[in-house]
DNA sequence: ACGTTTAGATTATGGTCGTCATCTATGCGC
DNA sequence: GCGCATAGATGACGACCATAATCTAAACGT
């Protein structure tokens, strides 16, 4: 049955939404497309009018998954950022944390378009980490990105490893204490 | 057809190999059992006199990995390792390189068994950069393996992250260079 | 207001998945 | 050497997969 223009596109957001916490959480292969429809309140047939491939959503879905973490750290700083990412909430509820965390794995393995979508969304990511900084001379400002990628890599790897972690492993907490620690601890790389 | 039993046992040892090799490279779910099977040189029927189910492979195909990798850098310390880890090679090699930078990210997601395996390669890891170290008192002992953490979930994040990019990104080899160049480069922090 | 367009439901297709029952031929304990 | 245990091959199972064709009814352009 037909629907409005405005309603057609809120359902296709609202798909995208959907697949962006259920691939989150169950990684790309973990979602069939049957699944997902229906736990956006829809049956399957009519996905490929929204989208062209499977392929297609997984991609979308990243670049919205970005967006959002940018819109949700809104006034944050690079220490409050790290603080929230390296936390057990973030790390105990992969559907709506970070993309980065719960996908660079599987993305690596997936076709070309995706891979852009995610360096796209390390861009996101490093901007958010720059928010406090201000103009600076060109060789300080190389090596303030040059922190935030290491920060960005430090962060992601302390949540992937931790998730790996049987749930109750003492491991998963230690990983994630001292990265937290070490990274808002040691005062010159910060 | 049957075989002796040490060709049996061989047999056996030989298609965890070949599974921790295609694991890594596909993911769990990117191989099927008859894949699987094929690649080691057999037809899919004989899997279950050798294992229980599949997820049983992953956790000893896991184990397997993280064993091999302690014995592949037998005699290399910590800065060494660090340089290996995040060198082009071996972000180019997803089936022969680190397990934990491959399936991470998947383990997360799997039965408890399997990420006990993954906790036990992250021990494993750590025990390696743990390498030139001698006895110290407790305190300086509890910081070095903090240290050691911290070091492995950076290198960790950094491959997973370049992994994550498009081939011939050029951020998948900035995130490489800025990473190795810091945490070998800073002198507080190795 | 009518004919066209189209969102979404239903159903079908061809393929692949993990697992298992069965067969068969050989190694091994006696 | 004989009979049992078993490694591996073959084939089948039920379930699920991504994708697509067809149908429907309602929204839209005119």
């Amino acid at each position: 049955m037909k629907v409005t223009k405005a309603q057609a596109a809120e359902n296709r957001a609202h798909i995208v939404e959907t697949a962006s916490a259920l691939f989150r959480e169950r990684g790309y292969d973990g979602v069939s497309v049957a699944d997902l429809m229906a736990a956006a309140g829809f049956t399957h047939g009519g996905f490929y009018k929204h989208f062209q491939s499977k392929a297609d959503l997984m991609a979308e879905a990243a670049g919205v998954g970005f967006s959002r973490a940018v819109a949700n750290l809104a006034g944050v700083d690079a220490a409050q950022f790290v603080a929230k990412y390296l936390s057990r909430p973030h790390r105990d509820s992969r559907g709506d944390g970070c993309t980065l965390a719960a996908l660079s794995g599987d993305a690596a393995r997936q076709p070309e378009a995706i891979k852009k979508a995610f360096a796209d969304g390390i861009e996101n990511q490093l901007a958010i980490l720059a928010r406090e900084e201000s103009a600076l001379s060109e060789s300080a400002t190389r090596e303030a990105r040059a922190r935030r990628i290491d920060t960005l890599a430090h962060v992601v790897g302390a949540l992937v490893l931790s998730r790996a972690c049987p749930d109750d492993s003492p491991l998963a907490d230690e990983i994630l204490e001292v990265c937290r620690t070490r990274i808002l601890g040691v005062p010159d790389r910060r």
